[in-house]
DNA sequence: TCTGAAAGGGTTGATGG
DNA sequence: CCATCAACCCTTTCAGA
């Protein structure tokens, strides 16, 4: 990956908090023409830099009014339950977040629900579908104080 | 809130996976001419149910390699307390989340870091900053399985 | 609420500094 | 690596259904 300069990282910047932001009101921004800033995005996204660009929409909008976080411990632990892990989770539209993590539990799964229900339903599938799921630990959100995928740039 | 039609929900699982896409080519996807399908989008911003349009960053390509996620327990539980660690996680950068949950800790804070360094940083401002912090527990990511703010809009 | 058309503005690529 | 410019595309608005 290569390096990005300072002016790299102010379009970073500026495109994490507006994200459909025109080139021409971007360039200005930054202090530079149309071009020279369209084609500094074109190669961040084609380096990976860039993963995406998203709209994000209000859970409430959609009536997923429940945040849970699911901590899972697994009592096997052969490179095969990991990989039915993975696939089981990235399929449930659900579950926002998953991380295989270090420590007293094996993955930490945050999901966004519409209510009790769904939350029965989730962990039902969880338990049933992965095969050797021992334990399972959950954290409902009582208030969401910060929730962004943003980075500082640094400089 | 008002009541989203399928068009609506079309339009919100479109730009939910292409935040940058033309309202041209937006309508075409949905089998809309372009000014009624803008006018849904305006109408769903200023509702709120679109909160924004935001580009996603390679957290790698900022350096940022160490996913921690941090438990925190506070000791005293006056109102006061919830306000001043609030304002406290709201501006550290490197804090992407932070939700005050039910269950055996009050807080659980995701940061993106980057590196051991910046974690004993992150955990002394924590420890300080906070003026009754009395436990906290980490878990480092070792593999991240998903991570995303998409919703299912169902329909 | 939608379609279609027209005017204004944005994007893109070639050219030159 | 940047600015300029022209051709093309998109956005926005408005009339009409």
């Amino acid at each position: 990956m290569p390096e990005l300069d300072r002016i790299d990282r102010k379009i970073l910047d500026v495109l994490q908090r507006q994200g459909r932001m025109s080139m021409t009101e971007l360039a200005e921004h930054i202090g530079l023409s149309a071009s020279p800033c369209a084609e500094r995005v074109k190669r961040m996204e084609r380096d990976g830099v860039i993963t995406g660009y998203h709209a994000h929409v209000s859970p409430e909008a959609l009536g997923r009014t429940l945040l849970v976080f699911v901590e899972i411990k697994l009592s096997a632990k052969s490179g095969d339950v990991f990989d039915k892990v993975r696939k089981e989770l990235l399929h449930m539209p659900e579950v926002l977040e998953c991380h295989l993590v270090s420590g007293s539990f094996d993955y930490l799964v945050k999901a966004r629900l519409s209510g009790m229900s769904e939350y029965r339903h989730l962990l039902g599938d969880i338990l049933k579908k992965l095969p050797v799921a021992a334990e399972s630990h959950s954290y409902v959100v009582m208030e969401e104080i910060k929730e962004t995928l943003m980075l500082a740039v640094d400089r």
